[in-house]
DNA sequence: CGGCGGTCCTGTCAGC
DNA sequence: TGCTGACAGGACCGCC
């Protein structure tokens, strides 16, 4: 689920909670993720002061003293789970330590990473099916990092603007909607944000990109930080006693207007939205709309 | 180098 | 019911 609005969500419920707090231990519980969680968190980040959590890309940064910073992704399927020491568990639950809640439930399974910090309260990394990551770094030295040394721009920041966009779009043979979603080009835009963009900026996602005109990416910059700007709004608002990282609780996806929506009428022309596979993903469009 | 397809992994759901 | 195959919001790797 998590595309740039849904991490930055998670980042700031997380910085709301743990910041100022001291990590007293960390407990890898299954290492295997994309990369497989290195050994000596717990002796790096031992009684070191969280001092802020931050996006980059699609990535969460946990920035502590001593020039470090947990980077954790979440893949397809990951979730961050904030259990604050007032958080009720009966003893059976307290017994098999389940930590993590999703839609009233304790689930047990899938559990990666356990970092315990100085007020009582546990934070959890979650993924079910193992495409995200938790790995360490110099915060000093993280634009270096192998995972950020050749990611693209951030949507929110001032190299992001409807020229460079076109510049990019002019050198791309492929469709405009794979290279929306090019994180080696511009960071945080997934498959749902995509197809949300390209419908609003009223553009085929199948057009290719180096066909686009200057007023098609002036479109597309300014939906992309609208929508983007939009889901960060519904994802705060949602937060509460929990981070979370999943769809369920009022997300933006009540503000679909194409994604998942085949053959539900357009919201603009009453045509059947469709869908069709784009690079084994799917994308959803208006045929009338978009051209 | 650019573009594309396969792949990592588990859960869920439609269809038989 | 139970099985099977398709599919899920990400990103890397290797091939042409």
């Amino acid at each position: 689920m998590p595309e740039l609005p849904e991490v930055e969500t998670v980042c700031r419920g997380l910085e709301a909670k743990i910041k100022n707090h001291t990590i007293k231990e960390i407990k890898i519980l299954n290492p295997k993720l994309r990369i497989p969680i290195p050994s000596n968190l717990n002796s790096k980040l031992k009684n070191k002061k969280i001092l802020q959590v931050k996006r980059k890309a699609k990535y969460i940064l946990i920035e502590t003293e001593g020039d470090l910073s947990l980077i954790m992704h979440l893949g397809m399927s990951g979730r961050v789970v904030v259990l604050d020491p007032n958080t009720k568990l009966n003893a059976e639950q307290k017994l098999e330590k389940i930590f993590y809640y999703h839609q009233e439930k304790f689930i047990i399974k899938h559990n990666h990473l356990q970092i315990n910090l100085d007020d009582g309260s546990t934070i959890i990394f979650n993924d079910t099916r193992k495409f995200g990551l938790v790995t360490l770094s110099k915060s000093s030295e993280i634009n270096q990092h192998k995972l950020f040394c050749k990611s693209g721009i951030e949507p929110f920041s001032s190299d992001f603007s409807a020229t460079k966009l076109h510049e990019i779009f002019a050198k791309r043979n492929k469709s405009v909607k794979s290279v929306l979603m090019d994180a080696s080009l511009i960071v945080g835009i997934g498959n749902i944000y995509a197809s949300e963009i390209l419908f609003r900026s009223r553009i085929h996602p199948e057009r290719l990109a180096s066909t686009l005109s200057a007023k098609n990416c002036k479109e597309i910059h300014k939906h992309s930080l609208e929508i983007l700007e939009e889901a960060i709004k519904a994802g705060g608002s949602t937060l509460k006693d929990y981070v979370h990282a999943d769809g369920n609780l009022g997300y933006f996806q009540n503000n679909f207007q194409v994604y998942d929506r085949e053959s539900h009428p357009c919201l603009i022309c009453k045509s059947k939205i469709q869908s069709i596979k784009q690079n084994g993903r799917s994308t959803f469009f208006c045929v009338k709309c978009q051209k």
